[in-house]
RNA sequence: GCCCCCAUCGUCUAGCGGCCUAGGACACCACCCUCUCAAGGUGGCGGCACGGGUUCAAAUCCCGUUGGGGGUGCCA
C-alpha cells in the first residue's frame, strides 16, 4: 500500500509557521517514503473561508519548496458529505437537535458540554426536508452524532504512543450546521477514508478531535484507521501556542524580511526533530534521507528567532555572490547596480537577513547616518581625536583615491601620532562603530564628501 | 470544572537500561584572527523538575507530586 499524506489547511488567512511546519513534516515523510502528498483545502466553513487565500497558501508552500501531487477542495465535495450524514440520520447514528446554546447552558451549566437532550426526542427535520439540503432556511436545527456511552476510543499515536478517550466524556457533537453545511469532522473523516490517507500528521491541538473522527470513520464502515502522528506545538516565549494575534507567524512576512526559504525550512524542521548525528544545518536531500515521523519529539518547541537568524546567515553566506546580489538588491533601495555589486561581498558576510542590507550600505549610497550618542562618546571623546582627524584630513586631501592608499593614509596618520585612527574616521564617515571594511566602500564616495564628513565631525568635537 | 498531552543546559536538540564525570547547536562570556563589525578558530558558563519505586545498573522503565501546555463552538 502506498503511503499517502495530506496537508489540510483552512483558507482563513495566510499560511503561518505552525501550519508550514505541519506541511513540511507531511511532505518530508511523503518524499522519504516515496509516498503521495495531497493538498486538501478544508473550506467547509463558508463564512470564514477566503477563496483568495488558497492562492496565497499555494505561494507560501511553493516558497518553502513544498510540492504536492494531488489537490482537493472540500467545498466541491459537499454532496458527498451530505450523503453520508443523511445515512447517519436514517440509520439512527445521528439525530436532529433544536437546542440552542442557551438551552444547553440552562440545563447543564457553562462547564458541561451537550447533554444529549434531543437524542430520543424525535425532533423533526424542518419542512424543507431537513438540515443537509443546504438552503439555509432551517436556522435552528442541527444534526448531532450519537456517540457511544461506554467503552473507549483510542489509537496508537506514532509520536505520543497510545492515547485513550473514555467514550462517556465524548458529547454528541454537531455534524451538520443549521445552515445545512457539514462540519469539518465529517469532511475530514470522509476524505481521509475516500482518499486512502495512510498517515495523518498534524498539530497536537487536534488530538481531542481525533476520537470524533475515529468514531465517524467507523460509522462510515471503516475497519482500519490511518496512522496518526500529532506534532508538538510551536510556542512563544510565554510557552503558549503561536497565535496570529500576538505573535509574528505569517510565513509571508518572514519572506519579506529577507529570510531564505531554505533557511526557514531547515530551521522549522529542527523544531521537534533532530538528526542522530547532531548536524542541524544541511541540505534538504539529506534531511529527507534521515527523517522519520517516529523520531519527532513530544514536547512543545519555542520559536527562536535568534536561531532562525543564525540559520539564515549561514544560508546567505552559502549563496554564490551573483545570487546573493540578485536576491538582496531589491532590499538595497535606489542604488546603482554596479556599485551594489562591488559592495555586495562585504554585505553578504555580515547580514543575517536581507532587510539588514540598507543599514549596512546607507552611508555609501546616501547620507551618513546620525551617530548614536553613546558611540560618539565612546570613540570621539578620547584624547587626541582632534589631532587624528586633522592629520587624516591633511593626508586625504591629495592622496590617490583608491582603497589601498586610503588605508595607508588613515592608518598611517594614526601610527604617526601613536593613536587609533580607524574608529574616529569610521564614526565620522559612516556614523557607526561597526560595519563593512572602511576603505573599499569609502573609495566609492567622492573625496569632497569624505572630507566634508570628517570636517563636520572635527567641528563637533 | 471536565478531557487530553508534555517535562534533558536560558532556547532547540542527541540520548531510546550500562558507551553519560549527559553530546551538539543558538544565545552569552573570554581569548585568537583583524582597519571596526561580522565570519572563522579556541576555551568557558550552563541541564536530566521533584519524590518514590523496578533493576546488579536509570536521563532512559513504572507510580505519584509539582510545573507547563492544548482542548472543551453550528472554527479547523
Amino acid at each position: 500500500m502506498t503511503v499517502r499524506l495530506r496537508f489540510s489547511p483552512a483558507p482563513t488567512g495566510f499560511l503561518h509557521v505552525g501550519s508550514a511546519r505541519s506541511a513540511l513534516f507531511n511532505w518530508l515523510y511523503a518524499r522519504r517514503t516515496g509516498g503521495v502528498m495531497v493538498l486538501r483545502i478544508e473550506d467547509t466553513d463558508v463564512d470564514r473561508s477566503r477563496p483568495e487565500m488558497i492562492a496565497a497558501i499555494h505561494d507560501n508552500l511553493r516558497w518553502l519548496g513544498i510540492d504536492w501531487d494531488e489537490e482537493y477542495r472540500q467545498s466541491e465535495r459537499f454532496e458527498q458529505y451530505r450523503e453520508v450524514t443523511k445515512k447517519f440520520v436514517d440509520s439512527g447514528q445521528a439525530y436532529y437537535c433544536d437546542c440552542s446554546r442557551e438551552d444547553v447552558v440552562a440545563r447543564v451549566g457553562e462547564n458541561a458540554g451537550y447533554d444529549g437532550h434531543c437524542r430520543d426526542r424525535g425532533v423533526e427535520p424542518p419542512d424543507d426536508g431537513g438540515a443537509g439540503d443546504g438552503d439555509g432556511d432551517n436556522r435552528s436545527v442541527v444534526v448531532r452524532f450519537r456517540t457511544p456511552d461506554s467503552g473507549v476510543t483510542a489509537w496508537d499515536d506514532l509520536i505520543r504512543g497510545r492515547v485513550e478517550f473514555e467514550n462517556e466524556v465524548l458529547e454528541d457533537f454537531v455534524i451538520v450546521r443549521s445552515n445545512g453545511v457539514p462540519m469539518f469532522h465529517v469532511a475530514n473523516a470522509y476524505d481521509d477514508l475516500d482518499m486512502n490517507i495512510t498517515h495523518v500528521v498534524r498539530g497536537e491541538d487536534l488530538v481531542n478531535t481525533t476520537p470524533r473522527v475515529l468514531l465517524l470513520r467507523e460509522a462510515m464502515g471503516a475497519t482500519e484507521h490511518p496512522v496518526y502522528a500529532h506534532l508538538p506545538l510551536i510556542v512563544n516565549e510565554q510557552r503558549k501556542k503561536l497565535s496570529k494575534r500576538r505573535d509574528d507567524v505569517s510565513l509571508g512576512d518572514y519572506a519579506e524580511r529577507g529570510y531564505l526559504p531554505e533557511a526557514m525550512r531547515n530551521y522549522l524542521i529542527t523544531l521537534g526533530w533532530g538528526a542522530k548525528d547532531d548536524i542541524e544545518i544541511r541540505p534538504i536531500e539529506e534531511i529527507v534521507e534521515r527523517f522519520d515521523l517516529a523520531d519527532i519529539n513530544k514536547a512543545p518547541a519555542f520559536f527562536d528567532i535568534k536561531k532562525l537568524d543564525h540559520f539564515n546567515g549561514e544560508y546567505i553566506r552559502q549563496l554564490d555572490l551573483d545570487s546573493f546580489i540578485e536576491q538582496s538588491q531589491s532590499y538595497a533601495g535606489d542604488v546603482d547596480g554596479e556599485l551594489y555589486a562591488r559592495l555586495a561581498p562585504f554585505v553578504q558576510e555580515r547580514v543575517r537577513r536581507f532587510d539588514e542590507v540598507p543599514a549596512t550600505i546607507d552611508w555609501v549610497v546616501g547620507e551618513s547616518p546620525q551617530v548614536e550618542p553613546k558611540d560618539w562618546k565612546k570613540v570621539m571623546t578620547k584624547d587626541g581625536v582632534d589631532k587624528v582627524l586633522d592629520l587624516v584630513l591633511e593626508r586625504l586631501t591629495d592622496v590617490t583615491w583608491e582603497p589601498e592608499a586610503l588605508a595607508d593614509a588613515v592608518l598611517g596618520a594614526g601610527n604617526e601620532l601613536g593613536l587609533k585612527s580607524q574608529l574616529p574616521v569610521r564614526i565620522a564617515v559612516t556614523g557607526r562603530r561597526s560595519g563593512m571594511p572602511l576603505f573599499e566602500p569609502m573609495a566609492e564616495l567622492d573625496r569632497s564628501v569624505v572630507l566634508d564628513r570628517i570636517k563636520a565631525a572635527r567641528d563637533r568635537l
